[in-house]
DNA sequence: TTGTAGGCGTTATCAA
DNA sequence: TTGATAACGCCTACAA
């Protein structure tokens, strides 16, 4: 004989909303309005109905309600990197702000693969997410083409702006905050400053360079194109970039890098070097990474509110989906905030350098 | 008329599997059989179904699919705090293994919250995922308690023994790892060596301190309770602990932290006490986070294979997923590896500090 | 205030 | 080798 547990539905299988109407003596339906509290009920039933759920803890399948509704209060989050610093602090903001809407995050890695951004978008759409959030990521034209566009959920890029759909966008004031930096450097006497590039495909990227330059001419000063290096935002490529320029027959007296990564790569390869900072040469970054602020990094950089910018796409994300798709591309702009630390000091008088032999 | 935008105006309604039988002229069923390959199609008719679908780019509903065999192909990932580099390098591996097998990951960071961690739990619940993985997280007996632990799907648990439900399990060698690090710190000289402890709910935090204990008592040294300071694993802890350390009569002159962020967090105190680290104090932690290997943090630690700790996880949930609940539980250890950097050096003889007035 | 019934898009079982 | 049909669990017109 097997002992029934009156309470419980048969071990392991989920209760579903007949067992709760079954047990109250009520239609489905009431259970299913009790619990959407969408029309009103006798608070005697009600009392009855929420006494039952709460007896065979009952929770609605989220699968067979997503079917019906045709939502899944999912989220797709595709990341470049997610072991780049960066990221876990912009998904962190994200998952807040979704956590307080009572969605899920479904999280995409695509180590800055296209077929595998591609293969991800595809199966978020076959699984229906409500939206997509591209962090530092795009979707070529190219891309885009792999599948039906008609049938993407609403978007938001963080970043970099998408090539081949509108989409909502959030980012930082890159111009500002580089300018801010650049006047810093400036006025630190610095003249000759090397620039260590993002990838190339990154708005951000290029919004960084494109405001590097544009102080440097505004300061009538010559844009030596042997100090930019193309990087990738990784730190072994500011590594490589660090190596590259203080090696130079006249090296830079300050060396601007278009991320934090990049710009403690740059550290490391002075420190092995011996070069001290910032004595010889002064070293930035952006986006002020949790580590840039520790005593023995004391990275002067540019903060981007990455936490903020992750509720933020979050919260546009939630809006459009809820809203409706009226509302034209909106751009959120983010405050750059410059932040002076350790690693920028006064220029060393340029020709120095140039009698130490190499 | 209205220029439709592709993606603020999404939803193309996309076909169905009747959409696809309907234009072969066969029915729902065989193009069903023909997707899964599981009964043999007349090799016309498949021809013919696969072009239907890739002429209109059917891909089948994983919503309809999931309520239909009770499956979602996504694995619930909690974190108690992405923002910590521990946490993106272990899920970096889940997700990665999790991609080989066409699985989803939903990230659920808790913040160390217990009513988070419930409630992100149960939204896993509802929305069906097919497993868990709790990441340095576990679920105490008064948290299961909170739903029906027979509806839990099989869980696993990283760095932290689940105590309320039977789990496999994924952790490094600690007590192996803190030996062969106390044993370098032995050779080194040091007999008075402080230890800066996890969160006691942590299994491996407990292990770590155990460790560290046993060493102590095998090499003959006295345990000292003031040398043992309670941290949380952030890098504040470790500042603070660093701080009350070294303004002790007789400080140490090790410093062993039970995690690196906690060790980083010691060195940014000793640095801004300008104490030198390591011919004043020697430092070391565990995990071997990125960072640590930087040139200016050059942290000796104990590596544990974060990546394949997550890997691995995800493989054993996803082989626990397919096989069934049969087989008792797996616990995986994998070895610790003691990297020895630039923190850790020649005991300072114990007198002279003392000399040096506060 | 409550109940009935249809359908969301699949797959599985049975029948042909 | 293929087709019809019944679930899967829920929400929501529409009816009462």
């Amino acid at each position: 004989m097997t002992k029934q547990d009156p309470v419980l539905a048969p071990s392991g299988r989920r209760p579903t909303i007949l067992d709760v109407a079954a047990a109250c003596g009520v239609s489905p339906a009431t259970v299913s309005n009790v619990l959407a509290e969408k029309r009103h009920i006798s608070a005697e039933t009600r009392a009855l109905v929420l006494a039952k759920v709460q007896e065979l803890k009952y929770v609605a399948s989220a699968t067979a309600r997503g079917l019906r509704m045709n939502r899944t209060w999912s989220i797709g989050v595709v990341v470049g990197d997610i072991a780049n610093p960066f990221s876990p602090e912009v998904v962190g903001g994200v998952e807040e702000a979704l956590w307080e809407r009572k969605n899920n995050l479904i999280l995409c890695n695509t180590g800055f693969r296209s077929e595998r951004k591609i293969a991800y978008i595809q199966s978020l759409i076959d699984k229906h997410v409500d939206g997509l959030i591209l962090v530092t990521q795009t979707l070529t034209v190219k891309e885009a083409s792999a599948f039906d566009i008609k049938r993407l959920p609403p978007l938001v890029t963080i970043n970099r702006v998408s090539e081949a759909i509108p989409s909502d966008h959030v980012t930082v004031d890159n111009e500002q905050g580089v300018t801010d930096l650049m006047n810093h450097l400036f006025a630190l006497g610095h003249k000759r400053i090397a620039f260590v590039k993002g990838l190339t495909s990154s708005t951000s990227a290029a919004a960084r360079h494109k405001a590097y330059r544009a102080a440097m001419k505004h300061q009538g000063l010559l844009v030596d194109h042997e100090l930019t290096i193309q990087g990738d935002y990784t730190i072994e490529s500011g590594a490589i970039a660090g190596r590259r320029l203080v090696e130079m027959s006249s090296p830079p007296t300050a060396i601007v890098a278009a991320n934090d990564m990049m710009a403690i790569g740059v550290l490391g390869a002075l420190r092995d070097k011996g070069i001290s900072v910032p004595e010889d040469v002064s070293v930035a970054g952006f986006d002020d990474v949790s580590i840039s602020s520790h005593p023995l990094i004391n990275l002067t950089t540019i903060e981007q509110p990455k936490y903020e910018t992750g509720t933020t796409a979050a919260r546009l994300l939630l809006e459009r989906i809820e809203g409706g798709p009226a509302e034209p591309p909106r751009v959120v702009m983010l405050t750059a905030n410059l932040k002076i630390r350790g690693t920028t000091g006064r220029a060393r008088p340029a020709t120095r350098r140039k009698l130490i032999p190499q």
